[in-house]
DNA sequence: CACATTATGTATCGCTCGTTATGAAAGCCG
DNA sequence: CGGCTTTCATAACGAGCGATACATAATGTG
């Protein structure tokens, strides 16, 4: 039990398994859990088979690695997001850092959030749960600055903290399926201006 | 060439092509047209393979026909919004419609234009392409519309028409990422009213 | 150097997918 | 009844899927 920790016995492996999860990262990314086959992510990520299957375990392993990857650099807007000043800076700030996300050039556009809690067959189910049960703290997380924001006088009393909630991450959640329809930036920067004329103040 | 119109030669089929499509139709709606299977499909439809493709052609020439169906008799909240006296009436019956549309009971979940657009393979790739032509016409027709009450000042002069239909489509969008990953009618009733408080007035 | 250990490349497994060939069954017409 | 036409059910096809068995190659250890 008690092995060395700074051997590495045997044939060293030829690849970077970080560099080869961001590979697969970008084709979950674009294609969606059941879209990319097995052959799109080893051709992707520069290996065979077999060495992915012993880096990374299975295919399905292999996502929630690529997805806790994602939260990890792609989603750490939201979190700042949160540490805005006022409810009006904290929207402001999420639907800009989803455009970025959604947007960003060499990236795929849209969210693997949303493309993974749509899409669809029956061996994805286990995939879809984690995925909204990953997207319900986010939401909750929300609410409780905006409940925070209501106690300090930030958004109208009449109100609904919960319903504004969903609001805007309907909001952002339909910005990613424009996204991954090939909407162009600038009509997603009009939508955000217009989310931001609208939004409730005193 | 000058066939007989009234005389149905040859064994007639044991089972109605209308019904059988609206299954078909459920059932590309839950899943996706890559998540439906053939199995799925004629099991839904209660008929064999041979059957199906005698009389609907091939998967893809069955999806176009459900969703040919689904236009017609889901969507038609959208030509009927389109009458309303007032933008904000407009919004209003879109919102509605859209949530009865995707919270329907005994019907699936969402909307299968949502779920056909961001699904996902190389297979769906022609499928994809006409969801997203019906949507960008949908889409003219109530910039359209945002247009004309622009010009009947029952928009504030300074909303850009554009940005503030992309706004309406993505809460709608939004809200069918939602219907889809199980949040409840009531969650987005709040979200409909939230949308409704915040709609630009004079 | 021989050994244990780990990674690699090839080739293949069983399975499901969409699609179709085949022949029997059921209805009209003469 | 015998021909003609269309639909039915069974069964199978080739292709692609995720996942592996196997032998080989490359390292550290005794």
């Amino acid at each position: 039990m008690k092995a060395d920790v700074c051997t590495a016995r045997g044939r060293p492996r030829e690849f970077c398994p970080d560099a080869a999860l961001a590979s697969a990262l970008r084709v979950f990314w674009s294609k969606g859990y059941e879209g990319a086959s097995m052959t799109d992510l080893t051709e992707a990520m520069g290996i065979t088979r077999p060495s992915l299957y012993a880096a990374f375990g299975n295919k399905e392993s292999l996502f929630r690695k690529a997805l806790d990857l994602y939260e990890r650099e792609k989603l750490d807007y939201i979190s700042t997001a949160l540490d805005e000043p006022t409810a009006r800076a904290v929207a402001e700030a999420l639907l800009r850092g989803a455009l970025e996300n959604q947007m960003a050039q060499d990236e795929p556009h849209g969210c693997l959030g949303v493309i993974s809690s749509v899409a669809c067959g029956a061996e994805a189910e286990s995939i879809r749960a984690e995925v909204l049960e990953r997207g319900k703290t986010a939401k909750s997380a929300l609410i409780a600055r905006f409940e925070r924001a209501k106690a300090e006088g930030d958004i109208p009393a009449h109100v609904d903290v919960e319903g504004l909630t969903g609001y805007l991450f309907a909001i952002i959640q339909g910005m990613a399926v424009q996204a991954g329809a090939g909407v162009s930036r600038e009509d997603l920067e009009r939508l955000i201006e217009t989310s931001l004329m609208v939004w409730p103040s005193n």
